[in-house]
RNA sequence: CGGGAUGUGGCGCAGCUUGGUAGCGCAUCCGCUUUGGGAGCGGAGGGUCGCAGGUUCAAAUCCUGUCAUCCCGACCA
C-alpha cells in the first residue's frame, strides 16, 4: 500500500460527536467513517483490520470442527413469529415492507434461521452433533447507538449454534466453543474475563460473558480474590443465618414527620428515638421499593420490593430476577390503583401475605388489596427494621422479619457493592467495566421447541435438539483494540490485527532515499511482510511522522538523513523503542521485529 | 420516552445579544520557496447558514413550527 494513492485522510482534529478514544481515533485515522446514526462505513485500512479479526474467528472455528453458512439479513417475518420474537424484539427490530405488503426484518439475530435449516436438512440423531457458524451483519435500532462502533445500530457479528442430541453432549460443544473462545481472544490480544451470565430471556441454563475490561464497557461485573467471576446481574447474594430476636421488644409505630426519604428518617430516628447502644444509619431501615412488572401476555403487576435503606434498587438485576417480566419504576397511575401504598411511607402492613384484605380508596372504589410483596435475600427471620407504617408521616420499629411480618418470596434487587461476599464465599468482590465481547449459552430446547426441530434418536422416537448459541462482536473487537491499544499520539495495533506489518516512511526531497526506501519496501513484501509506504513527495516529514504514529503499524521504518551514513531506523510504534540499522539488514530487522512482537 | 445541548463549505468553529447580503483555522487546488516532528509566502475553488412558514425595505441573526444530530438517563443478546 502507498500512502500517495490509499484512500485515506487523516484528521487533526477529534470529530465532535466522539466521545470514547476508539471512535475519535479510528475516525482521525481513516479506518471508518459515520454513514448514519450507528452506522458505519468501513474505509481501506479498517477494512483490512477487520477483515484479520474475521480471518482469526473463522480459523478457530473451523479448529473447533464449526462450518460456516451464510444467511441472509434480509427476513421474512414467519420464523420469528413462531418464536414471539416479531413483538417481543418490539422497537429495536428494523421492520419493511416489501412491495406487496409484506412484513420483513432485518435480523437482529438468527436463532431461527439456524433452527429451520438444520431442521429441513436434517432428521436423525446420526447427523449430529453439528456446528454451524457465520460472520453476518446484523440490525438492532437501538434507541440510543454510542461509542462508535462500540454500539452501533448496524454491526458485525459471529454467531455460532450447535446441535445435540442431549445435554451430555451439548456440554461437549459448548465446551469446545468455549476453548474457541478463549483462543480467539488471546490470539487478538484482548485481555477478557469470563463471566458468569444471566440467560434472560434467551430462557436455556448456562450462560457466560467474555468481558473485556474497560472503564467505558457498558457492562458491570464483579470478581473475587477466590476466583468467582459474574456479572452484577448474575450475582447472587448469600444468605446470612437467622437472627435471634427475642430481645426484641414488641413493634410500635411512631410519628415521624416530614420523613418521605431514608435520610430524613434517619436523621429523626436518631432525634426523637435514639439508640441507647449507637446511632440508626440507614441499614437499620427497611426500604419498600414500588415496581410495575410487564409479564409477556401483557400483564402488568405492581409489585413491592424490600431492601435495606442503604441500598439501590439495581433494575437491571431485579428485571434479570423477574424475568420474562419487564420491570419499570411505577408511575402515578399504579400508585392511584394501589391506594394502600403510601408513598414515602409504604411498610409490609399492606404488602402481600401481611396485607389488608381490601381498602376503601377515597373515591369509594375497593381496591384489590394485597400487593406481592418480594424481599432482598439478607432479610432473613429475626432482622430488626424501622420501616413504612403505611401512614403519612408514621413509621413502625422494631419490627421483625419472620415475627411481624413475612413476605411472598426473595428477589435479587439490590445493587451490588465493592466488599460484598461473593455466593460462593470465596471473598469480597470487587467491581468493574467490561466490554461485552463474546457470549456463549445453553438454549436448550427453547428454539427448537419452538421451531419444531427434532430428530430421531435410536429408538426411532423424536427427540428435541438440545442447542447453544454461541456470539462475537467482530465489529466490536475493532473498536475494543483500538480501545485497548491506543497512547496520546493514536492507535498501537497488535500484529495480528494491524492493517500492515510496517509502515515505511521515506522524508526528505533526496531521490536516493526514495530509491533506498522502494527497495525495503519490495524485499519486504517479497519476504511476506505487509508494508503501508509513505511515498508522498511534497509532505513534510512533521506530517508523515504523525500519520504514522495515529495510524499505529506496530512497526515503523524512517528512511531520511541517516541515509547518508547507510543507516535506517526501526522503530516499535507502541514502545517507541528505536534502532538504527544498515540499510541491508533493514528488512530482515523488520521481520525480526514483527516477530517478536506477535 | 424524560433531561440537556447543537445544527453555518470536507473537518473544527466564530458571527446571532444590537437584522444590512457570511468569516476564521485545518483540509483541497495552482505557483515559488521549504523537507527529521502536523512548513512559509502569494493566489484560487468550495456554503440553499438543517427545513418550512412568518415579521421586515432587508433575516444566519427576530418569531412560530418542524426535522435531525450529540450527550446524560430510561431501554437494550
Amino acid at each position: 500500500m502507498r500512502m500517495s494513492s490509499l484512500f485515506l485522510r487523516t484528521l487533526r482534529d477529534d470529530p465532535v460527536d466522539a466521545e470514547v478514544d476508539s471512535h475519535k481515533l479510528l475516525v482521525r485515522a481513516g479506518y471508518i467513517r459515520r454513514a448514519a446514526p450507528g452506522i458505519y462505513t468501513w474505509l481501506p485500512l479498517g477494512l483490512r483490520v477487520l477483515a484479520k479479526v474475521k480471518a482469526v474467528v473463522r480459523e478457530e472455528m473451523a479448529a473447533a470442527g464449526a462450518q460456516e453458512i451464510h444467511f441472509p439479513a434480509l427476513l421474512p417475518r414467519e420464523p420469528y413469529e413462531a418464536t414471539n420474537r416479531w413483538t417481543e424484539y418490539g422497537p429495536n427490530l428494523f421492520r419493511l415492507k416489501d412491495r406487496r405488503e409484506n412484513d420483513y426484518l432485518l435480523a437482529p439475530t438468527h436463532e431461527e434461521m439456524f433452527t429451520l435449516v438444520v431442521k429441513d436438512l436434517y432428521s436423525s440423531y446420526k447427523d449430529l452433533p453439528l456446528t454451524l457458524f457465520q460472520i453476518q451483519t446484523k440490525y438492532r435500532d437501538e434507541a440510543r447507538p454510542r461509542a462508535g462502533l462500540l454500539r452501533g445500530r448496524e454491526f458485525i457479528m459471529k454467531d455460532a449454534y450447535t446441535f445435540d442430541l442431549d445435554a451430555e453432549s451439548h456440554r461437549a460443544s459448548y465446551q469446545a466453543q468455549r476453548d474457541a473462545y478463549e483462543r480467539i481472544f488471546t490470539r487478538l490480544g484482548l485481555p477478557y474475563v469470563i463471566v458468569t451470565a444471566t440467560s434472560g430471556a434467551m430462557g436455556g441454563s448456562r450462560s457466560e460473558e467474555f468481558l473485556v475490561p474497560s472503564p467505558i464497557g457498558e457492562d458491570t461485573f464483579v470478581r473475587s480474590p477466590g476466583g468467582y467471576a459474574a456479572n452484577v446481574e448474575a450475582v447472587t447474594t448469600p444468605v446470612p443465618p437467622d437472627v435471634d430476636a427475642s430481645d426484641v421488644p414488641a413493634a410500635h409505630v411512631e410519628d415521624t414527620p416530614d420523613t418521605p426519604t431514608i435520610a430524613t428518617l434517619v436523621a429523626v430516628a436518631n432525634e426523637r428515638f435514639p439508640r441507647p447502644d449507637r446511632a440508626w444509619t440507614a441499614a437499620d431501615t427497611l426500604k419498600n421499593v414500588v415496581v410495575a412488572l410487564t409479564w409477556p401476555d401483557g400483564r402488568r403487576e405492581v409489585v413491592v420490593i424490600g431492601v435495606p435503606g442503604d441500598r439501590e434498587v439495581d433494575m437491571k438485576r431485579l428485571e434479570a430476577s423477574l424475568a420474562p417480566a419487564e420491570v419499570e419504576q411505577a408511575g402515578e397511575a399504579d400508585f392511584a390503583a394501589h391506594p394502600e401504598l403510601v408513598k414515602g411511607y409504604i411498610g409490609p402492613g399492606a404488602l402481600g401475605p401481611n396485607g389488608a384484605p381490601r381498602t376503601l380508596a377515597e373515591d369509594g372504589t375497593i381496591t384489590a388489596g394485597a400487593v406481592r410483596y418480594l424481599l432482598d435475600p439478607r432479610i432473613v427471620p429475626g432482622t430488626r427494621w424501622i420501616t413504612g407504617a403505611d401512614q403519612p408521616g408514621r413509621h413502625v420499629f422494631d419490627l421483625v422479619a419472620g415475627r411481624d411480618f413475612t413476605a411472598d418470596g426473595t428477589v435479587e434487587g439490590a445493587d451490588v457493592r465493592a466488599g460484598d461476599s461473593a455466593p460462593d464465599g470465596s471473598g469480597p468482590l470487587e467491581l468493574a467495566r467490561g466490554i461485552e465481547m463474546g457470549h456463549v449459552f445453553d438454549l436448550g430446547t427453547k428454539y427448537s421447541q419452538a421451531l419444531g426441530l427434532t430428530v430421531l434418536d435410536q429408538n426411532g422416537k423424536a427427540r428435541l435438539v438440545h442447542m447453544g448459541s454461541y456470539g462475537v462482536g467482530v465489529s466490536r473487537a475493532v473498536a475494543a483494540l483500538a480501545e485497548a491499544y491506543h497512547d496520546d499520539k493514536g492507535l498501537t495495533w497488535p500484529v495480528a490485527v494491524a492493517p500492515a506489518h510496517v509502515h515505511l516512511v521515506a522524508t526528505g526531497r533526496d531521490e536516493a532515499v526514495f530509491e533506498a526506501a522502494e527497495a525495503i519496501a519490495a524485499g519486504a513484501e517479497l519476504a511476506g511482510i505487509e508494508v503501508l509506504y509513505d511515498d508522498r513527495r511534497k509532505v513534510s516529514p512533521g506530517v508523515k511522522f504523525a500519520d504514522a504514529e495515529l495510524l499505529g503499524v506496530p512497526v515503523v521504518v524512517v528512511v531520511g538523513r541517516g541515509l547518508a551514513d547507510g543507516v535506517v531506523e526501526v522503530r516499535q510504534r507502541a514502545s517507541g523503542v528505536t534502532r538504527e540499522v544498515p540499510v541491508a539488514e533493514a528488512v530482515g530487522v523488520v521481520a525480526e521485529t514483527v516477530d517478536s512482537l506477535r
